[in-house]
DNA sequence: ATGGTTGTTAAACAA
């Protein structure tokens, strides 16, 4: 007898703007684990009144205007760790837990703004120090599934226009190889154990009526660990919220486990 | 066309 297990991300920018959606969105669906990312509230602001209303709990790391990740689950939320171990940041871009005996990891990847900025150093030696402690976190734990908002386009099948972005910040060779050595600690990108067409993409800029000819990107991945792997059922991009009126520029990806 | 939009917060900065 096996249970379905629903595992999404989703990058809201703004919980405070977003959290209409993402309340529609956890009723419609009923994840057993939503991750958010960009909730740029501090921990006093983010609604737990309002989640536990709708029959979830959460855990959050968040702080005032930047960055600012959580996990959503009904279920209960174990072994909680917030930031990167061992890794000095004033950035609030790292929470995880346990739940239903998986290791979940909410991640908002630093997004690096031009390939010549300090903020492209930050973001690679994020990247580095994000290796290095989910090789730690894969020998504590089988069942790891790492979320979020890896702000990493890892093919050109993942961009709209690879000539036009050639060398920048999302599609660099750099970030394509440190998202490279995530999957070689042992990681599958799950949407691609479904789906290898090109154009399937979760981010579009607000600008250029960007969704609406479809110019974006997929940045946004659930990355699950060997022992997850053979257990995946599905991996979908649900386009429906960036339709709505006031959207996230991105949308969600949601994984369908069998365990 | 080196543009455009959104969010936070009050003129930029980040994405």
């Amino acid at each position: 007898m096996s249970t379905a297990l629903k595992l999404a991300t989703w990058n809201v920018n703004s919980l405070t703007v977003r959290l209409p959606h993402v309340l529609d969105w956890l009723n419609s669906q009923r994840p057993d684990v939503l991750c958010l990312q960009e909730t740029k509230q501090e921990d006093s602001k983010f609604p737990y009144a309002a989640l536990a209303e709708a029959g979830f709990n959460a855990v959050h790391n968040g702080q005032k205007t930047y960055n600012g990740v959580a996990i959503i689950s009904p279920h209960p939320i174990a072994q909680v760790q917030f930031d990167i171990p061992g890794f000095v940041d004033a950035q609030k871009r790292i929470v995880a837990a346990t739940i239903g005996g998986i290791r979940v990891v909410s991640a908002y990847v630093v997004n690096g703004q031009s390939v010549d900025s300090d903020k492209y150093q930050y973001k690679l030696q994020w990247l580095a120090a994000l290796q290095d402690w989910l090789a730690a976190e894969l020998k504590q734990h089988d069942r790891l599934a790492v979320l979020g908002d890896y702000n990493i386009a890892p093919d050109d099948t993942d961009c709209h226009d690879p000539a036009a972005w050639e060398g920048q910040v999302l599609v660099s060779p750099p970030e394509r190889e440190a998202f490279q050595r995530l999957l070689d600690l042992g990681f599958h990108d799950s949407f691609r154990l479904f789906n290898k067409e090109a154009g399937q993409f979760s981010w579009w800029d607000y600008r250029m009526a960007a969704f609406r000819r479809n110019m974006g990107m997929r940045i946004d991945h659930i990355l699950v660990s060997e022992a997850l792997r053979s257990h995946c059922l599905d991996c979908i991009i649900d386009k429906a919220p960036r339709k709505l009126e006031r959207p996230s520029d991105h949308t969600p990806v949601m994984l369908t486990l069998g365990i």
